[in-house]
DNA sequence: CTAAACCCTAGACCATACTCTATGGCAAGT
DNA sequence: ACTTGCCATAGAGTATGGTCTAGGGTTTAG
């Protein structure tokens, strides 16, 4: 049993432009054509692009999944580079997940401010404070007149 | 006190490039000018773009980023939407993450595999049967002959 | 045998977020 | 005044990751 890329398209939820694209890319040389040079998906290469998924979805770069396929068409006597190339990301997605944490601790901090009852006192006194700041330095009031 | 363009970029670690882009795209709306045109960020400035980078750095768009920058301008009246904002990014980054987390195991999954002593075999065994399944579907083997 | 519904490629186009170049004004030291 | 080093803008260029169009072949149901 083979795939179009249509019924890869639904199965996976990338566009079938999308498919192409990453062939063009060189993300998919284990796809094999048939006589009429259409694409023909097997099981196997399903799991190969669940694999692609999970790599593109925690941020992997093309040029990099285009290596690691590359290292999987090589067979096992790559696994030491794939693992390399594989430890370095998640490494990097680590990195970026505990950096998008405190980052977002901070928006959590904003959306307390606003959720206070004073929330509205507080806000307009950082204004008035940055209002001032802009006027002893002689400088333009950029905030507008509240009416 | 006032900061240069210059003095910004280093405290931020944002290239002056991007921080007249991000003028340009309306994120700044609060920085005031100097009789010369130049840029004069205060304190209260730096604030703003610690908020910024904030939003940016978890994924914000620019052009929700400037929608935020804009109900800050209008100050303390438009705290409600600005909760609104704030939310459905927090929500939007989580649900990120957590696609992240299980997309990761995926990854960590394949590396647990490449640890294991029998990585070569099964990685082998993975190869014979993918090009079994391309034979037995009289489509050509892509794999490479190995040496 | 023809029409509908697929498939293909090449290459143009788009969105996002910068990054840089060209050109010129301003400011401070010598 | 002049050189150095900032500042400004407009607009071109780059990188990334798609998305779409044009032109053409294939397959299948009627």
């Amino acid at each position: 049993m083979t795939y179009t890329i249509k019924q890869v398209a639904e199965k996976t939820h990338l566009s079938i432009y999308t498919l192409r694209f990453y062939d063009k890319q060189g993300l998919l040389p284990f796809v094999s054509r048939d006589r009429s040079g259409y694409r023909a998906f097997t099981d196997g290469d399903l799991l190969l692009l669940h694999t692609l998924s999970c790599l593109k979805d925690t941020g992997m770069k093309i040029s990099d999944i285009r290596q690691y396929m590359a290292l999987v068409m090589q067979g096992p006597s790559s696994i030491p580079q794939r693992q390399q190339l594989l430890r370095a990301h998640r490494n990097a997605v680590l990195v970026q997940q505990h950096a998008i944490e405190r980052n977002l601790q901070e928006v959590d901090r904003k959306l307390r401010l606003y959720d206070s009852p004073m929330a509205t006192d507080l806000v307009g006194l950082e204004l008035a404070t940055a209002r001032e700041e802009k006027i002893a330095n002689g400088l333009p009031d950029p905030f507008p007149k509240h009416i």
